[in-house]
DNA sequence: TTAATATTTCTATATTTATCGAAATGAAAT
DNA sequence: ATTTCATTTCGATAAATATAGAAATATTAA
């Protein structure tokens, strides 16, 4: 039950549900979801931590950022049935499209590199 | 997003899991989740009122009682998603089955009543 | 009508959580 | 090696939440 409940704990965040359904358009890394979110680093820096502690994401060292990636198929039977009704949840949503939109105008190199 | 975020939230707490789970099995009355869970009568109904609020569960009155039960099919897409899965996942968790023991002997006459 | 009682609402409190800024970390670039 | 810089961790604070007990509500029973 601890399990599910970290699991719907890290879903019920607005914030967390918008990096979430970011990370189904493309991996990001933290400065990316930053500037989307507009949220301090070190929030988004823990947001991350918890949506990682519950399995939802994972992330990989890409040269000075790290890289986080929404799991498709998980060892959790919670998640790999909550993942497939995320993929399709909120796609209309104002706020998640807006978002999206932001996503494409967001440069990793140009925000945070150089 | 404001919908979903709000049923996560209901979910996301381990007295609402379990008091979700018991009312897969049958329909209850305050009291009688207030003897299984332990808490004071007020928190209990507070939790239920957040599941309520949420659309998770609905009630009606039997008498001097108000009969808390578990909604099959909703008006929301999330929860139509979601109460199919909450209905199988769970099922071997320890303190689930314990509960599930618990409300068996459990009777509302004996608790409240008289 | 009056008394009893199951539930809800209110008030207060303790814990958890979201947030930020500053300091620490660690890897890349010079 | 040293500097730069993206990210994480730490410390502090404000907001949200879980909890209990008391008071209020509403309904049944006498």
């Amino acid at each position: 039950m601890d399990d599910l409940n970290k699991i719907f704990k890290a879903l019920a965040d607005k914030s967390r549900l918008r990096i979430v359904k970011m990370l189904q358009q493309k991996d990001l890394c933290v400065c990316e979801i930053t500037a989307v979110l507009g949220l301090a680093t070190s929030t988004v820096s823990n947001h991350l931590g918890i949506l990682k502690d519950a399995g939802v994401i994972g992330d990989r060292k890409d040269g000075k950022w790290v890289e986080h990636h929404l799991f498709t198929e998980t060892n959790s039977h919670f998640l790999n049935g909550l993942l497939p009704l995320l993929s399709f949840w909120l796609n209309g949503d104002e706020q998640i499209l807006a978002d999206k939109e932001t996503i494409n105008t967001v440069n990793r190199e140009e925000l945070c590199g150089r």
